[in-house]
DNA sequence: TAATAATAGTTGTCATGACAAATATATTCC
DNA sequence: GGAATATATTTGTCATGACAACTATTATTA
């Protein structure tokens, strides 16, 4: 029962250190006046580093599905970060764009996400870093795979 | 940037992870036929360690707001799995009681709480297993201390 | 070419989670 | 004792995410 207890632990830990990461996110974007959710910032963050991608392109770069990604370049449209344009030879795509306005958003949280960053992993070694990419990717792996 | 590459990826690999990881529970207690989320799944594997516990409690001890304890108690207790009853010397309170169904759900899914454990954990050591939870932890207090 | 299948994206429904605001009950303090 | 506070829970709103079903367009293939 200690053992299970403990394993227990995994999916839980997991999931209030992911929400607590969003949540400090949130709260910094909101704190500079960045109407921006965590998960709206990937996707920013995304296009600021290859601009024009199909929402298929920018769900698998989020491990994110087809409707969430819709919703989500939906509302940074209305908020005017992002802009749709249809591709010339697939009329079922769109190219997606960061508009000034998103730029410029993704630019004034930049350093917010830095500090974020850093405090993320203040205490930690280097080695602690690395280990925590590959157990938590492999952990992914494990689970991802077939079954 | 491929130092800021590395560092965005924090979020991102806890949030894909931690996804996985609930979906996996949810198709594995689909499979079996037994239908509660991996939320729900929480809350019923507390309660059957220590049973009667408050909303509150339950609430601190998965790190979930009142909101969503409420709501999760209400499904749980329209699928017969959980039941509220008023404390005597406190009526704003409820204790939750898993019924004999809830038991009956949190045992039949067990073995496969495990098996999913168990698979997370492949191809890692028991190094690996320690070192994750501390990392983890440490991350949470990080973000969760002051700020 | 016409029928079929595949792909890109959207919409509907439900559960979770964050926040704010509400209700009901208990506690504190003057 | 009664007013102000605090606590336990609920409800409303919105965003995300999973799934299924849908539309529109493109590709395949018979």
């Amino acid at each position: 029962m200690d053992e299970y207890d403990e394993a227990k632990k995994i999916g839980s830990y997991l999931e209030r250190t992911s929400r607590l990461v969003k949540l400090r996110y949130l709260q910094a974007f909101a704190q500079l006046g960045v109407d921006i959710t965590p998960e709206q910032w990937v996707m920013l963050d995304s296009l600021y580093h290859r601009n024009g991608q199909s929402q298929t392109e920018l769900a698998g770069d989020s491990y994110k599905n087809a409707p969430t990604v819709s919703r989500i370049i939906d509302l940074l449209e209305k908020k005017g970060f992002v802009e749709r344009q249809r591709f010339e030879n697939d009329r079922r795509r769109y190219k997606i764009f960061l508009t000034t306005a998103g730029t410029a958003a993704v630019e004034k949280v930049q350093p917010a996400v830095s500090s974020l960053r850093q405090q993320s992993w203040e205490n930690l070694s280097d080695a602690d870093y690395t280990d925590f990419f590959r157990i938590i990717n492999q952990v992914f792996e494990n689970l991802n795979g077939g079954n």
